[in-house]
DNA sequence: AGGGCAACCTGGGGGC
DNA sequence: TGCCCCCAGGTTGCCC
């Protein structure tokens, strides 16, 4: 389900809720859902036996929690996780699910889970390395941090910054997100280098904002909502496209994605980390994505769906118009 | 180099 | 009721 919202909302919550508590045992119930890990399930279980979460960092749709070993030393590791399409993580004191795949026990008796239908997620005991990416600037090594969320809780703590200048390599090739402070500013210079680099070569405006190695954490949803909202058909080349027009694209993915996550934030409580995917913020208010055929909040012509890239793009025709082709 | 596309999975829902 | 096809919010890796 999770774009960067979801993905920031579970975040917050874990952050409260799974940090200091030493785990006493991890069990994999599907070995799928380990697949990144190079040792199996063996070498995960192994991994984070007796270690703490000390933190939950977010950069785009990843998440991950550094480690401290049973000595008390961090560990140049973190517990990585992608939701993938389907995949949950919650807080529970006990019970089953039929999709529950990894279940984590902290010695305090409680459980952490990870429930995935599609196993399209995992979860991977991955090395931390110092960013590389460089990023707008070009400047080079820990210019950027992971994105510690400017809008978690927990944002302060975490942008003591200890975990900041180190990243999962898995993840290192994943851009940062709009909800980096960095890039959070719509006129800022980092802006404007993604905006030059999104500008750079030919391509249709969505097949930019879901590059992750551009900018990360818009997923098909906010793709659609951000391209109706700044009025811009997904196909429009950006490379012909004015900069300020791509610069208000990014803007409308933000904006949209700050009003979701000011919807999911109130909606967890302290046992689920993560709602039912049917409940809660997933009602959120969305103009485009699942209205095919209903009025245009704007114009009352109505939404039409079209695939593209293999999957549905959402909008407006009235309001978007199709390039010529 | 960069775009296009199948593959990876497990269902749920609609049509017949 | 059963069957079949389409749909689903992501990423990777291979082919061109």
């Amino acid at each position: 389900m999770p774009e960067l919202p979801e993905v920031e909302t579970i975040r917050a919550g874990a952050a409260t809720h799974v940090l200091d508590r030493p785990i006493a045992a991890v069990e994999v119930l599907r070995e799928r859902s380990v697949r990144r890990q190079g040792g199996g399930a063996a070498e995960f279980t192994a991994r984070l036996r007796g270690c703490t979460l000390t933190a939950a960092v977010r950069r785009g749709k990843f998440l991950w929690f550094p480690l401290r070993g049973p000595d008390g030393v961090a560990e140049d590791a973190a517990l990585l996780v992608h939701l993938g399409m389907s995949g949950q993580l919650r807080v529970m004191e006990g019970g089953s699910h039929p999709h529950l795949r990894v279940r984590i026990r902290f010695a305090d008796g409680g459980q952490f889970w990870f429930i995935d239908q599609r196993t399209f997620g995992y979860l991977w005991v991955a090395d931390l390395v110092p960013t590389l990416d460089g990023g707008p600037g070009g400047v080079g090594t820990l210019e950027y941090a992971p994105a510690v969320s400017d809008a978690g809780p927990l944002a302060q703590h975490n942008s003591a910054l200890e975990h900041a200048a180190l990243i999962p390599a898995p993840v290192a090739h994943i851009a940062p997100d709009l909800l980096d402070p960095r890039l959070a500013e719509p006129g800022g210079p980092q802006r404007r280098e993604l905006v030059r680099r999104m500008r750079r070569g030919r391509r249709g405006i969505k097949r930019a904002l879901l590059d992750q190695t551009l900018v990360s954490g818009i997923g098909n949803i906010y793709a659609d909502e951000a391209l109706w909202r700044s009025r811009v058909h997904y196909d429009r080349r950006t490379d012909v496209m004015p900069a300020a027009k791509a610069g208000a694209v990014l803007q409308s993915a933000r904006e949209v994605m700050v009003d979701a996550l000011a919807a999911g934030g109130t909606s967890f409580d302290s046992l689920y980390v993560h709602v039912n995917g049917d409940s809660g913020y997933f009602s959120r208010s969305l103009d485009v994505y699942g209205r095919e055929g209903e009025p245009c909040r704007r114009c009352g012509r109505p939404i039409v769906r079209e695939v593209f890239m293999n999957r549905s793009a959402a909008f407006c025709r009235n309001c978007q118009r199709p390039p010529r082709r």
